[in-house]
DNA sequence: AGCTGTCATGTTACAACATATCATTTGCGG
DNA sequence: CCGCAAATGATATGTTGTAACATGACAGCT
């Protein structure tokens, strides 16, 4: 049983916590996204699955399978880069706070991290000063990772 | 002279200090932003300078004024909803440092403000221990505005 | 076994967002 | 006026995402 396998029954054991079900292609999708150590776009996750599983996965059921991750907090949506990642703490049983993502804009590859609550709440007050209100303390950055920096230099 | 040609003087001004020209179309389009309280697609930019000036502007021109006045920071593009607004300090003389924006999710209305250098500095040192690097500290935050919040209680 | 309700998936069509490429026009210095 | 470069036009295509309705799988009931 190797490492996606491991997520992924931790990932069905919290699917069947919350009385749903996660399907073979649910798993497929959700497999897709954890092998790839980077954030992947629907269509690029529709290839995966057609290729890998020998049946051609619709666009329509990738994006539908995707709201349903989502919803269950195993996959996060990626706004800054229309892309989809796997919740990097799916294993790790810890309570899944509101999350901030580094994404690399060379190779996709992005850190799911928890800043600072102090940090968090200076932004919230500069927010709150300009007369807004923050829907939600999930961030996205436009970053660069290791390996794309030691690249570039 | 009304506001928003007032606000396009100073835009020429500043184009023809860089050696570039602000032409009728481009004209169009950031009036369109400008005149707008809000942060629009390029299409909805594409209806505006259709309907308020009698011609059909393609798509295309839209997007690649959109760049031009992108590159003179006449305009900034906000990735976390796919539109565009018009900077909020072609006027105003002072610097243009590097912004961050307040996007109302109900509204698309948008704050450009500039947070404490303290905070960021924080932000952009939880970006380090993570391995990762900053490439812009142009942030995009999900919010609500005043009015929405107020509609929405 | 046959019926029924619910959730999941399939299928088709289309809307919305964005870029590529090549042709034509326009503004401007020489 | 000529020739160049910048800007725009025109057409095609790629990418991302949703709407609407049909079909399939399965569980619980009669
Ligand atoms: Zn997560
Ligand atoms: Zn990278
Ligand atoms: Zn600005
Ligand atoms: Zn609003």
């Amino acid at each position: 049983m190797n490492h996606v396998e491991k997520i992924i029954g931790h990932a069905e054991q919290q699917c069947k916590a919350h009385g749903v079900r996660l399907t073979e292609k649910r798993k497929q999708v959700l497999a897709g996204l954890i092998q790839s150590d980077k954030a992947l776009s629907a269509y690029e996750l529709v290839d995966f699955c057609t290729r890998h599983y020998g049946q051609t996965m619709p666009a329509m059921s990738v994006y539908r399978i995707l709201e349903f991750l989502e919803h269950e907090q195993l996959v996060h949506k990626l706004s800054l880069a229309n892309k989809y990642v796997a919740c990097a703490h799916i294993s790790c049983g810890h309570a899944h706070t509101v999350p901030q993502f580094l994404i690399c804009r060379q190779c996709s590859k992005v850190k799911e991290i928890s800043i600072q609550p102090a940090t968090i709440a200076e932004l919230r007050e500069s927010v709150n000063e300009a007369g807004f209100k923050l829907v939600t303390t999930q961030l996205e950055m436009n970053c660069l990772c290791e390996g794309c920096v030691a690249q570039a230099a």
